[in-house]
Order: C-alpha cells, then structure tokens, then sequence
DNA sequence: GCCGTTTTCGGCCCGACTGTTTTCAGTCG
C-alpha cells in the first residue's frame, strides 16, 4: 500500500525488512510482545516496534486501517499483474479511477490507457496479457518438478557449440522448500548462440526478455526460467548473484560498499571518495576485480564461502565474520534411513525390494515402518501381521548376514553390513493414547511416531498428543512432526517450543521427512529445535524404491537449519544408533 | 523507517530489459 501511494522506497523497503524478520523469527512475535518481552528483531525500531505492539495486544492496526481507506486491497491486487508495478496502479487509480482488476480490464478493452503518458496501445495488449498470465498463473513447485525441469533445459542446452558450464542458480541451488521461477548460469564463448536455443526451445510457451546478457521464458505448462550468460572465467561474483538471495545479497554490497568496492554480478568496482566508480585521470574505466570462484570472491570481502543453504541473511554473514559457520551435515553423511513403507502397508514396493534397494545405496540400514492398526485407510497392521512381518525381515536379515560372511553380498554394501530395521509408524491417537501397548513396542528395533488424524483439535489436545508420545521411552522418532503437505494442509497447531523442550529432555528425536511434500520439521523450526538441544533424523518416508533418494531433500532442510553431523542420528553407525535407542531411560527391554 | 567507533543526520545495493522516448522511467530479479 505504502508503494501504491508513492511513499518514500527506503520506508517501504524498511517494512518488507521488518516482515521477512519476523516471518522467519525463530519466536512467536506477537506472543512475546504479550509477554512484554518484545526480543530485539534486526529491521525493527521504534516505529515498527510500536505497531507491533498494539497489533498483538488489539488484533489491529489504526495505520493499517487507514491506509486501508486511501489503498483498498483490490488496487494492491494489480501488482500481482506481470509488467504492473507500484507507479503504473497510482497513475492508473489517479487518472482513471480504477480501483479494480475488472476495472482495468474494462479500460484496456476500452482502449483508454493509451491517454496516459507513457502508456501506448501495446501497452494495453500487455496489460490484457499479464491479466490472462495471472488467471493460468503456475503455483510454486515442489523441489523434485523443479529439478525434473532443470535436468531437462540442462539436457538440452548443454551440448550448444561455446558453452563451457551451465549450472542452476536461484533458489533451487538454496534449497528453499519451495521455488518460484528457475535460474540457469551459463559460461559461454558463444552468447548469442545460447540465447537463440534457448529462446526457441520447443518445451516454450513464451520469450518474456531477450538479450545478449540474459534471457528469460515461460516454459509450457511450467515456470518461468531465467537464464544469464557470464563471460568465461568470472563465474565468482556471478554465482554469488543469482544464487541470492535478495537479502543475502543486499547485505554483501554494504559491505563491498563500507571497502569502496561497489559490488554486482559483473564483479567489484572501484570506487572514490564520493562513492562513484573511480575513474582513471584519462578518464580509463573504474578497476573491476573478477573471480573464477565464489571462495575467491567471498575471500575479496575478508570472508569464507558460505554455503548456498544459509544464504538468507539470517545470521550466516555474522557467523562468517566470527569464523562460525557451522560444518553442514551432507548426505554422504547419512548410515541409514528410520522410516520407509513396503506394499504391507501403504507403500508400493515389496519388503525385499525396498532391503535391497537401501543395502544397494550402501546404507547399513533402513528402518520399516509400516503403519498401525488403527490407521486403516494405509492398512495398518494388527497384531497378527505385525508378528508375520517380523519373521519375514528376521529372515531378509539372516540371508543378509550369510551373503557378507560368503563375500557374495554386492560390492556397494557398507563396510558394517547391512540389515533391515523392524519398525512401526505408530499412530498417536485422537485421544493421545498410542496404537500398540508398550511391551509390542519395545520388541521394535525402532518406533516412529506420528499424528495423522484429529487433526483440527485444538492446540492443547494436539500438543498434548504430541508430548505423550515424546514421553513415551519407547517411542523413538517424532515423524513429520508439523503434519504439514506444503500448499494443501496445513501445519498441526501446537506449541512448538514445548515440543522442542520435551524432546530435547528425553532425548526423543525429531524427524526431518525428505517427502518434497511435506520438509517437515521445516527448516526454521528445525533451527529453532537445535537451539533447544535437540537431536533429529532425516528419513525419506520412501513408499517405493525411487523415493529411497528423498532423503537429499530432507538433508538440504537440515542443511538450511544449519544442522552438522552430530545431532542427525542417523549419521551414525547401525551399532551407534541401537545404542542410543537401548539407552533411552525408561525403556522396557524385550 | 532504520541505523551508527567514520555519522543521532544522511545515508540506505545493483544492473538488464522493455517501451516509449528522444534521454529515461518502470519493472524485475
């Protein structure tokens, strides 16, 4: 709205500064407000601070509600239009009352934009075209379609005559849960030859820019994808740019600035007294440092590289300057996976398949975890078949032994072996009681525990769900703690900091799901958990074989959480791990 | 609107592309 009306940018950009804090603060805002313990947010000074304040006590906003009246949503709603901005809607509200996007549409077909200034009949074609571009607008895709559409372009442009690298960017290469549009960096000799196959590659719906820089087009039935050329050899400062983000990004040019470098993709300019580009006395162009790397590009401001994952200015350059960036943990790094599903209960894939296409990756186990009983929509299992199941992995394992003592096991299995964990995904039920009685559990090598129906009780019932399993010493992991699908389900309400509390006292760990999905813990709150002390997995919740490599997703939350090895116990060695579940206090032994 | 051992006032990140314009504003990432 403060766009809209023209308001100063530095102050608009103040606001979207202050939002993106406390949308990604790891403490409920509004309730420490409550508590008059407002914590210190970067981006939120007295002002901000102020509206925050009567926001949490009244539920509103007197500032708000007025710009509401000079501002109606339905003119903030003309920025979603592709090509229209903060400037286009004023004038077209000043100087044509529109105040609608059925306004607007009635104007272009009408033909009156084209009295504007700056504005011709092209621009009212646009205008039409960016309102029809909305009305089919793609939703965000999940990390696994965002990947399918890279290896595709990357398959496609990769063998165009000049070009050396060609790499995602953007968001993807951060990791984000979920991703907008898709970027792709090119080191090429031969620029416009890139651009011309890029821009005509069949799989185009469109071609929105053109130029001999950088190139962007909708794909069909898929997102938009940008794609930027850079000269050979100066991929460093490049790389750094449109990875991002925005914020992180921000943050590097101060700092280049404070130096007297101004910093963007092409490198660092020098720059004089006055902040300008240090021009020559014969008037020669400003000094430009370049970079092969980002290390080296990095290293020019006097800092380490910093993984894609953190860069969101959430700490990470801070950090870098204290020499603190933490180790992240990788998926080389993961021994095993704790929860998988076979055609028992709602998985596709027999258990054998599911053994050995875990003992192919090199794992030293994987845990099955088929549903329980009363789940029975995912034909949990009752007693009966719980006891069949565990013969038929008792007896996977001992075929499993007898090739690694006979040496005819394959040569990817790992160094300790491996073997098939028995396990459940043991429903909570609604009334906060476990699916199977304490002494079934304890004959498991592994539970997982998870909340999947009742879902819309209220936030007491289902925090107090979730802590009785969290206390319950025979329960291992809490699975996809949040319940979440992202987009069509939405998160459990519970009172995370209490969960985060009671598993990090009983040693209970708390699950990253890989699921693209679900990333469940998400990444701030597996943040959040860590600073509670907390240990965590990160499992696949594989239905099928392929979905066994989910786990690269869920390591890349972990990563963004800033997770090392050490509290993913699933890093571990299979002995290590049985050692940690045998030495929960409290628990029955079978 | 925020922020600060270079400042409590005066800064605040940078460039490509587009369209309409005769030199630049708006949008976007």
């Amino acid at each position: 709205m403060l766009e809209v009306k023209g308001e100063l940018v530095f102050k608009t950009v103040a606001y979207h500064r202050a939002a993106d804090a406390i949308a990604h603060s790891p403490v409920e805002v509004s309730r420490a407000y409550l508590d008059g313990r407002p914590p210190r947010i970067p981006g939120v000074g007295e002002a901000i601070a102020k509206k925050i304040e009567e926001l949490a006590r009244t539920g509103r906003l007197a500032f708000y509600e007025k710009l509401r009246e000079e501002v109606p949503p339905s003119l903030v709603a003309l920025l979603e239009i592709p090509g229209v901005g903060p400037r286009t809607v004023k004038q077209l509200h000043e100087e044509l009352g529109v105040e609608t996007l059925e306004d607007l549409r009635r104007a272009a077909e009408a033909g009156a934009l084209r009295s504007l200034k700056g504005m011709s009949q092209r621009t009212e074609e646009q205008v039409l075209a960016g309102i029809a571009a909305l009305e089919t607008r793609q939703e965000r895709m999940r990390l696994g379609g965002a990947e399918a559409f890279l290896e595709t372009l990357l398959a496609e442009l990769r063998d165009v005559p000049g070009v050396r690298s060609l790499q995602p960017a953007g968001s993807f290469r951060r990791r984000r849960e979920t991703i907008g549009d898709l970027d792709l960096l090119a080191e090429t000799d031969r620029p416009l030859d890139l651009v011309e196959r890029f821009t005509s590659l069949g799989s185009i719906e469109s071609v929105l820019a053109k130029g001999p820089h950088k190139a962007a087009v909708r794909l069909l039935r898929g997102p938009q994808v940008d794609l930027m050329i850079m000269p050979p050899g100066e991929a460093g400062t490049y790389l750094i740019h449109f990875t991002g983000s925005k914020e992180h990004n921000v943050r590097l040019r101060g700092m280049a600035r404070d130096r007297g470098w101004s910093l963007s993709e092409k490198g660092y300019l020098r720059l004089d007294e006055e902040g300008e580009p240090a021009v020559g006395p014969a008037g020669e162009a400003a000094e430009l440092r370049t970079f092969a790397t980002e290390v080296e590009a990095y290293g020019f401001l006097g800092l380490p590289f910093i993984e894609p994952e953190l860069r969101e200015d959430r700490g990470e350059i801070e950090a870098a300057l204290a020499g603190t960036l933490p180790v992240l943990v990788a998926q080389a790094d993961l021994r095993g996976d704790c929860h998988s599903h076979s055609d028992w209960s709602d998985g596709v894939h027999a258990i054998e398949q599911m053994a050995l296409e875990a003992r192919r990756r090199g794992y030293s186990y994987l845990a099955l975890t088929d549903h329980t009983v009363s789940l029975a929509i995912a034909r949990g299992l009752n007693l009966e078949r719980v006891e069949r199941q565990r013969r038929i992995v008792a007896a996977l394992n001992e075929r499993f032994a007898r090739e690694e003592s006979e040496g005819t096991a394959p040569p990817e299995t790992s160094a300790e072996g491996f073997r098939l964990l028995h396990g459940c995904e043991l429903e909570v039920r609604a009334d906060a009681t476990l699916d199977y009685p304490d002494e079934l559990l304890a004959r498991y090598d592994l539970v997982v525990a998870s909340v999947h129906v009742a879902r819309r009780q209220t936030r007491e019932q289902l925090t107090a769900r979730t802590l009785a399993a969290i206390r319950n010493p025979n329960v291992d992991i809490i699975a996809h703690p949040a319940g979440r699908y992202i987009g069509s389900r939405d998160d459990l309400d519970l009172d995370w900091d209490a969960v985060f509390a009671e598993a990090a006292r009983t040693g209970t760990a708390l699950e990253l799901n890989g699921s693209d999905e679900r990333l469940d813990l998400s990444d701030v709150r597996a943040r959040r958990a860590s600073e509670f002390g907390c240990v965590f997995t990160i499992d696949s919740d594989a239905h099928r074989t392929e979905e066994l490599d989910n786990v690269r997703w869920g390591t890349a939350m972990a990563r963004r959480a800033w997770l090392g090895p050490d509290p993913v116990m699933n890093t571990r060695s299979r002995a290590a791990l049985m050692e940690w579940v045998a030495a929960k206090p409290g628990r029955l032994q079978p």
